[in-house]
DNA sequence: GAATAATGCGAAAACGATTACGGAGGGGGT
DNA sequence: ACCCCCTCCGTAATCGTTTTCGCATTATTC
């Protein structure tokens, strides 16, 4: 590998006039700053991100939380899609992206001491466990960090709109004429307490008479707990008009479900998911649904907690919420 | 941030005590090595990798080049199972992940500068336009490399078993008693290439007359192309009795053109898909598709260049083929 | 022409670790 | 008592940059 003492010594100048040369310092005279940018083309040159490192303390790589809670082998869409906007806009911005896990080669090291040690300049957790010390311990640390549907104090962090777009569906359905909802919500998390309040705003607004028999829980993005969650509410004697799925991926089951019990969509009953995934689009009927924005949160937390690192005093902590908007699709029948 | 030599003078020894005490040399004294590494924890000591990757000249970290050709905006399965059994195994025997692209920062750079200047022990290709001159640059440099679902000379690569996949899912199809197979393959890249191959040999193995017609090019991933190329295959005077899709998610599209043509799968046509996506199994009738080992494709590709990062004497270069395996399903009739 | 200012460059320290080499001290063999 | 050999630890160089400070040299001003 050529360095910068190559280059120097080829040029007859010294290390640091190429490096100041190299790195658009003022002090240097435009004829030796051309000759060494010239010659360290010509060699091939390529900067040493350690050392640069080392001296700055600086490495320009963000470290990302992305633990697959659900272990399920591949990665929900969501996360999935938000990842990429998110390494997108930190490229243009000249980051790089590591991934931050919990234990590395056997040692069980902690999140913190992982990002320590690989020295990012911040950290963004896009999917994790919020409620772990570990993750605590992360957030509270001195290093900038930005989290995704999960707000802590003082942390600036992005939202996607669940209590608006559960609301916002609701009343959609409300509007085809609908007065008897069933949800089948996911598993326990800050994103579901969101959605259940926009639920119950919208229902209490709309004077809507919830029956505890139509909440449902399954696991997100799990067709087969949701099929499970669907077949005991359309075993009610008195079965709802529409029902509101977990997410569009945990649909999958219930439609199966449905269709298992004869039942067509929507003639015979209605049906909306969440999420917006690329899919909903491609299913026949169209999927009604609401969409987030997961382009807009994946960027938007890499331009902030890129903001936060390179102007730490002039950039407040934020909770920023990301608006969605419905996919009417054909799922919701007029009544 | 506590350095070794933080803890070198509260010991009482010097700094290269410290070092080898911590990285378990031989000559270092129990005692010693006890307390040192005693009032490391206390300290809160950890390492820097950018001095240890200055000195060592090796970072423990693995390139990635994931390229969202399609463009889609999200991942597709196949790839982000892959990507994380691969990242999976690379955390197992310690190592990091970074994603190395060929623009970071504006810098139109080349993979290979980019994978230089981060220093990375070795690259793993995931997924990218296997043609481009940037490929080729990275593939053939001195940095170990490996890639997947594409060979390239003297260097190891993990193949899914395209062609015995396609062939194997043609013979269970004519074992089903179908005859008149049509095939609706995705863009021409190598994978397309030995799928073709596997179809053709299995057609000519069993004596089967393909007509022009039944062979059409959709878009890999992308239910609206392949729609229309279902619709051109169903619009024929005389129809095939099961249509192979080009992979699972495309297959959403042809479903769609079947569906609007009136006709039921199986009853009136027969269909299979490539990949086994794990929505193949939810969908109703469940399809019949050939499922990719993406676990095994990520964790070989992983422990295989690592293999030849470190001993790269003793480990020549392998072209690997994983094996899939078929999943009946139920979208296949028997005739 | 003298004083001052601006310009262009180098010396050297520092970032935090690793490692080859050497040396002190103690124990054992003869 | 002598020599040799371990055991255990320190010295110092080194990896490739960045950056402060200072020193020449040249340009500017009166």
């Amino acid at each position: 590998m050529v360095s910068m003492k190559d280059i120097a010594t080829r040029c007859g100048v010294s290390v640091a006039t190429v490096s100041k040369a190299l790195n658009g310092q003022t002090d240097i005279g435009e004829a030796t700053r051309q000759k060494i940018i010239e010659t360290a083309r010509e060699m091939g040159y390529t900067a040493n991100s350690a050392a640069r490192a080392l001296k700055t303390n600086r490495t320009y790589n963000l470290g990302i939380v992305f633990t697959d809670l659900a272990n399920s082998g591949f990665m929900h869409e969501y996360f999935a899609s938000t990842l990429t906007s998110f390494r997108l806009e930190a490229e243009r911005c000249g980051y790089d992206i590591t991934f931050i896990s919990s234990n590395v080669g056997g040692a069980n090291t902690s999140y913190l001491q992982h990002a320590l040690y690989r020295g990012v300049d911040g950290v963004a957790i896009i999917n994790a466990d919020f409620y772990s010390p570990l993750v605590q311990e992360l957030v509270y640390s001195d290093l900038p960090v930005v989290t995704l549907d999960h707000a802590f104090n003082n942390r600036t962090c992005l939202l996607s709109d669940n209590m608006d777009g559960l609301e916002n569906l609701v009343r959609f359905i409300y509007g085809k004429g609908h007065r008897k909802i069933a949800y089948i919500h996911g598993n326990p998390t800050a994103v579901t307490e969101s959605r259940m309040t926009g639920f119950y705003r919208a229902a209490e607004a709309l004077g809507l008479n919830i029956p505890e028999e139509y909440i449902e829980e399954c696991e997100y993005h799990e067709p087969v707990s949701c099929y499970e969650a669907t077949k005991r509410i359309l075993a009610l004697s008195e079965r709802p008009t529409c029902i509101l799925f977990s997410d569009d991926y945990a649909y999958i089951g219930g439609i199966n479900a449905i269709y298992e019990a004869g039942l067509r969509v929507p003639e015979d009953i209605s049906v909306a998911g969440y999420d917006g995934i690329h899919m909903a689009n491609m299913l026949s009927p169209r999927l009604t649904t609401w969409q987030q924005n997961t382009t807009e949160l994946g960027r938007i937390s890499a331009s902030k907690l890129i903001e936060r690192i390179e102007h730490p005093r002039t950039t407040p902590p934020e909770h920023i919420t990301i608006p969605g908007k419905l996919l009417e699709g054909e799922t919701v029948k007029q009544l």
